[in-house]
DNA sequence: GTAGGGTTAG
C-alpha cells in the first residue's frame, strides 16, 4: 500500500495504481480499508475504472463487504458492464439481505441494455419478495417477458413466490397455471403462500393435486404449510399436521418444531406445547438452537419462568439467540432481576451479546419500573460498542419519559434522525410520549406532526400528552382531529381525554364524551373511564352524583375509582364520604400507606387531630409500611397544622423536631423527592390545584422547614409538567447548602458557573 | 439460481 499512497499525485503512475488494485483483488481476502484506498486513488488520478474487470471486481468486493453505499456509487461509473458481473453482485446483495441495494441497480442495468438474464431475475424478485415490493416486481415480469424467459424454471417459480409475498395471489395463479413443469418448489410456494393468505382449504387441496401429478412433497413442502397456517390464524391446525408429517414417515427437523412451538406460543396452549416438548426430547431435537429459542418462548408466554429456566439449564452452550429468548421470557413474566442477573452472567461468560440482548434486558427495565437501570444500561450498551436500531429507540424512550432524561432522550431523537429510523411510527410515538412527559409538550407536536404515518398509539401518545399538561381543549380538537382523520379513537383515547376533562374542570365535555364513546364508538366503560367520571363530576363538587355513578357501576369499582372519589373529598373536604371510600379502599388496598394518609389529611384540615391520631394508630396495627412519598406528604401534613395554627407553640416546637427528624429519615434513606421534580414557588391557591389537579403526576409536596425564623413553604412541581431542568436545579443547589442529598448524582451535572443540567449527551 | 423457522417492539 505504500505505492498506493505515494503515487497519488502523480498522473503517470497511474499503471502501478491499476497493479495495486490488481494485486490486491488477486488476495483471496483482500482486506477494506486499502482497497478503498486504491479505489480513492483510482478516482483521484481520474482514472474511474471504465474497465469492466475492475469494476467487476470492485462491484463484487464491496458487495461482498455490505458496503451498500460504494456498490451503488460505483454501478453508477460503470460504462462497460459485465452481465455475469452484475449478477453475482444482485445474489451477493440478497443474500446479505440488503434487497433495497440489490434492486438500485436495475436501473443501471436497464439504461446499460443488458438483456434480461434468468441468472439475475430470479435473485432480483427474492429482493422484491423480501421488501416486499409488488411495483418493482411486476416490472421484472414484463422484463422477463421481453427478455423470452419468464417461462425459464427458475424465474417462473422465483415469480410465482415474488406475487404470493406481495399478496397478488391472483398474479400468483396466472404464472403458475401457465407452467408446463411445476416442480417441488413452486407447488410448495404455492401451498405455503396459499395458507399464509387464509386459503387453507386450496393449500391442502394443492397438496394433493401435486402427489397426483406425480411430484413427491418434501419436508420443506409441509414445513410451508405449517408456517402458513401458523400465520393466517390458524396455530391450532399445526399439531395434527405434524403428527400428519410424522405418519407419513417424514424425519421432522427443527423447523417442523420450532414453528409447531411458535404456533403453540402465540395461542399460550401449554398443552399443546408441552406435547411437542415431548416429541422434542424423543427426536432428541432439543440440541438445535432454534428449538430451544422456541421452547423458552413457549414456556414464557405460557407463564411458565420456572420451567423455562429449567430447560435453559439443560442447555451446555447456549447461543444467543437461546439467551435472549431467555432474557424475553423473564422480562415478560415480571422477573426483572433474574434477567439482569442472566444478563450479567452471559457477561461474565463472554457470550457476545447482540443488539437483541441489549434492546431486550433494556426493554425488561424500562417496563419493569427499573428506568434508571434501563438508562444505564442503554449506555453500557454504547460502550460496549452495540448500536442501537429501530426497536432499541421506543424501548430505551419510556424510560427517559418516566425520570424526565430529557437529554437522553433528545439523544435518541438526534440518532433516528440519523439513521432514517425517525419515519419509523414505534419511534416516533415513542418520541411524541417522550417530549410530552419530560414537560416539553410543543416537541412531541412537532414530532406528531411531522411523523409520515400514525397508528392508535400515536395518536394517544399526543393526546395523553396534551392530558398530561392539563391542555384538555387541544386533547380535544386532537379527538375531532381523529374523526376528521378517519381514525377510531379506542378505549385508551377516552381516557385520556376524560381525564384531560377531569383536571381542566370541563365538566360537561367530559359527561358528554363519555356518553359518546358508549353510544357512537360502542366502547364498553371500563374501571379507567369510571375513576375519571368520578374524578370530574368530584372535583365539580358534585360528590354525591359521584357516588351515585360508583354504585351503577357494571363492573366492579377498584382502588383507582374509589381513591378518585377520596382524592375530590379532599379537595372539598367530605368527611363522611371520605370515610366511606377510605373503608372500601382499606379493603382493596390494606398496605397502600397513601390511602391512609389522605384520610389523615382531609381530618387535619378540619382540624380533627385525634382522628388524625386514629388513622395512624390504625396504620401502625396494621402494619403498614409508609413510602417515601408517604413520608412527605406527612410533613406536608404537619406544615399544614402549623400554619393552620391548631396547636400551640410547645406543641409546635415538638412537632418542629417530629418534622426535622422525618427529614433525618428521609436522608438517611436517600431520597430527595427534587431528583425528578422541578421546585417552584407557588400561590397557596395553585398548590391545592397542583397538588389536588396532577396528584399522582406530581408525586407528593414537600414542605421544607427552611429558616428558625419563617416556614416557607415550597411545593414540587413535576419536572415532567414544566421540564426546567435549570430551576430544579438552581433550588437543589440552592438547599444542598442544608445537606439535601441528590440521588443519582449521574443525571446532574453542575457546570462551575454555578448552573446545573441533567442526562447525558451520547 | 427458485420453496420452510426461533428470539427483541409503542
Amino acid at each position: 500500500m505504500v505505492m498506493v499512497s505515494c503515487s497519488l499525485s502523480h498522473k503517470g503512475i497511474s499503471s502501478c495504481m491499476l497493479t495495486a488494485v490488481e494485486s490486491l483483488f488477486q488476495r483471496s481476502l483482500p482486506s477494506l480499508s486499502p482497497t478503498r484506498q486504491a479505489h480513492a486513488g483510482l478516482l483521484k488520478c481520474g482514472l474511474v475504472p471504465g474497465d469492466a474487470r475492475h469494476t467487476s471486481k470492485l462491484l463484487a468486493f464491496y458487495a461482498g463487504h455490505r458496503c451498500v453505499a460504494d456498490v451503488e456509487f460505483l454501478s453508477r461509473s460503470v460504462t462497460r458492464p459485465d452481465p455475469f458481473a452484475f449478477s453475482g453482485v444482485i445474489s451477493v446483495l440478497v443474500r446479505s439481505h440488503l434487497f433495497s441495494a440489490a434492486l438500485s441497480l436495475l436501473p443501471c442495468m436497464l439504461s446499460l441494455r443488458l438483456p434480461p438474464d434468468p441468472f439475475i431475475l430470479p435473485a432480483a424478485l427474492k429482493a422484491c419478495a423480501a421488501l416486499p415490493s409488488l411495483p418493482i416486481g411486476r416490472q421484472i415480469h414484463a422484463l422477463s417477458l421481453v427478455g423470452e424467459v419468464s417461462s425459464d424454471r427458475f424465474v417462473a417459480s422465483a415469480l410465482v413466490d415474488m406475487y404470493l409475498k406481495c399478496a397478488a395471489v391472483a398474479d400468483a395463479y396466472q404464472v403458475f397455471d401457465e407452467m408446463s413443469e411445476k416442480c417441488v418448489v413452486v407447488w410448495s410456494s404455492m401451498i405455503a403462500g396459499c395458507a399464509t393468505h387464509g386459503r387453507t382449504e386450496e393449500a391442502f387441496q394443492m397438496l394433493d393435486r401435486m402427489r397426483s401429478s406425480g411430484v413427491e412433497p418434501n419436508l420443506i413442502t409441509f414445513n410451508g404449510l405449517i408456517v402458513g397456517l401458523n400465520r393466517c390464524g390458524r396455530p391450532h391446525e399445526t399439531l395434527p399436521l405434524l403428527r400428519r408429517m410424522h405418519s407419513e414417515g417424514f424425519e421432522l427437523d427443527e423447523v417442523s418444531v420450532s414453528s409447531t412451538l411458535s404456533a403453540a406460543s402465540d395461542v399460550e396452549d401449554l398443552t399443546m406445547g408441552c406435547q411437542i416438548h415431548g416429541y422434542v426430547i424423543k427426536t432428541r431435537l432439543e440440541t438445535k438452537s432454534s428449538v430451544v429459542s422456541a421452547l423458552l418462548d413457549m414456556y414464557g408466554k405460557c407463564g411458565c419462568a420456572d420451567e423455562m429456566i429449567r430447560v435453559f439449564d439443560t442447555v451446555t452452550t447456549p447461543d444467543v439467540g437461546s439467551c435472549n429468548a431467555l432474557l424475553a421470557g423473564l422480562s415478560r413474566n415480571g422477573r426483572v432481576d433474574d434477567a439482569l442477573k442472566a444478563f450479567a452472567e452471559f457477561q461474565a461468560q463472554g457470550i457476545k451479546l447482540n443488539v437483541v440482548s441489549w434492546t431486550s434486558i433494556v426493554a425488561c427495565c424500562s417496563q419493569n419500573g427499573k428506568d434508571m437501570d434501563a438508562l444505564q444500561l442503554f449506555r453500557r450498551m454504547q460502550s460496549a460498542g452495540v448500536e442501537p436500531n429501530a426497536v432499541t429507540i421506543p424501548c430505551l424512550l419510556p424510560a427517559c419519559g418516566n425520570v424526565a432524561a430529557l437529554l437522553q432522550g433528545k439523544s435518541a431523537h438526534c440518532f433516528s434522525l440519523r439513521k432514517g429510523i425517525l419515519a419509523d411510527v414505534y419511534v416516533g410515538s415513542s418520541l411524541v410520549d417522550m417530549y410530552a412527559k419530560c414537560g416539553r409538550i410543543t416537541d412531541a407536536r412537532v414530532v406528531f406532526d411531522a411523523m409520515p404515518s400514525r397508528n392508535i398509539v400515536s395518536w394517544n401518545a399526543i393526546v395523553g400528552g396534551y392530558a398530561m399538561h392539563g391542555k384538555a381543549k387541544d386533547a380535544i380538537e386532537l379527538l375531532l382531529s381523529m374523526k376528521r382523520n378517519r381514525h377510531k379513537p379506542d378505549s385508551v383515547t377516552f381516557v385520556c381525554v376524560l381525564s384531560a376533562c377531569s383536571q381542566a374542570g370541563l365538566t360537561e365535555d367530559g359527561e358528554r364524551y363519555f356518553y359518546e364513546m358508549q353510544r357512537d364508538y360502542g366502547i364498553t366503560a371500563s374501571v379507567e373511564h369510571y375513576a375519571c367520571m368520578v374524578s370530574l363530576l368530584g372535583r365539580a363538587g358534585r360528590l354525591d352524583e359521584a357516588y351515585e355513578l360508583i354504585r351503577k357501576m357494571h363492573v366492579e369499582p377498584d382502588g383507582c375509582v374509589w381513591g378518585a372519589l377520596l382524592s375530590a373529598c379532599r379537595v372539598h373536604n367530605n368527611v363522611t364520604l371520605a370515610e366511606t371510600a377510605a373503608e372500601k379502599l382499606f379493603e382493596l388496598e390494606p398496605a397502600n400507606a397513601g390511602n391512609y394518609v389522605l384520610l389523615s389529611n382531609i381530618y387535619a384540615a378540619k382540624g380533627m387531630l385525634d382522628e388524625v391520631d386514629r388513622v395512624r394508630d390504625t396504620m401502625k396495627t396494621m402494619g403498614v409500611k409508609k413510602n417515601p412519598g408517604c413520608s412527605w406528604i406527612e410533613i406536608r401534613n404537619k406544615v399544614h397544622m402549623l400554619l393552620a395554627g391548631h396547636k400551640s407553640h410547645s406543641q409546635m416546637s415538638r412537632i418542629t423536631e417530629k418534622l426535622e427528624k422525618l427529614s433525618e429519615e428521609m436522608k438517611r434513606l436517600g431520597y430527595l423527592p427534587s431528583t425528578n421534580f422541578v421546585l417552584q414557588d407557588v400561590e397557596e391557591q395553585d398548590k391545592e390545584h397542583i397538588l389536588c389537579g396532577h396528584s399522582e403526576k406530581l408525586a407528593v409536596a414537600l414542605g421544607l422547614i427552611s429558616t428558625p425564623a419563617g416556614t416557607p413553604l415550597r411545593v414540587i412541581k413535576n419536572l415532567r409538567i414544566c421540564g426546567d431542568c435549570h430551576a430544579a436545579m438552581k433550588f437543589i443547589s440552592k438547599f444542598e447548602g442544608r445537606e439535601i442529598l441528590v440521588r443519582d448524582t449521574n443525571r446532574y451535572h453542575r457546570f462551575e458557573d454555578g448552573s446545573c443540567s441533567c442526562g447525558d449527551y451520547w
